[in-house]
DNA sequence: GGATCGTATCGTCAAATCGTGAAATCAGGA
DNA sequence: TCCTGATTTCACGATTTGACGATACGATCC
């Protein structure tokens, strides 16, 4: 094996961290603050965007475990999930604490 | 006002995640798992970088808080910066928790 | 002063990202 | 079947990113 420093991000943590790294993102996010629920339509007008770009940009997040979507009819309702947030999260502190100890034995 | 919902990423945690969003900036970080520091010849030599890319990713993660920077003679010596990754670390959780909250009262 | 080694910066280019508008898709209703 | 409403996909242009090579900088040794 060389798993010596085969210290590696899952790819929960890659997808979040791309997926949030994009300021139009961030504010999609953050914009689930207080509704539950979002539709295309609304992240659109919100955000002032195009909704093919609201529709893509929803999508990525989906993709990478930020959000999950709910077709209801003709609308989509998109929610934060937070299951993969804490995934990714949990993921992403694991591999920096194995790569980067805060109070590591080398400090 | 209408700060109701203003909630938003710390100056820390946007930094960070655009920093770690690159493969060859995770590459990096990763690369330092097993040392403590790393020359910018060295993080060139082992991801196969030209000198010029690997300066100027590491001038990236340094500006973002994850490694610091020390010159001794001519060479740079980066190490990460434990505090700085916990601190936007934890702003990141923090801000996604007021958003998300894994287990919260609309759960 | 000139030579040298390691880094940082600059100019350029290919590739990826992000936004828009138009067209296509999907689910129901008249 | 045709229409409507919401979303998705497509084609395109503009901006940004990431890599490289060449060059400039900083600090030392001769």
């Amino acid at each position: 094996m060389e798993t010596t420093n085969g210290i590696e991000l899952t790819d929960a943590a890659r997808g979040f961290l791309k997926a949030l790294a994009s300021d139009t993102r961030q504010q999609i996010l953050l914009l689930f603050s207080g509704e539950t629920e979002l539709t295309v339509g609304q992240v659109a007008e919100r955000l002032e965007l195009a909704q093919s770009a609201a529709s893509a940009q929803l999508a990525t997040l989906r993709d990478s475990g930020v959000l999950v979507a709910r077709r209801e009819w003709k609308t989509v309702y998109y929610r934060v999930d937070p299951n993969g947030i804490a995934r990714a999260l949990a993921d992403l502190q694991a591999t920096l604490q194995a790569c980067c100890p805060p109070d590591g034995p080398c400090g």
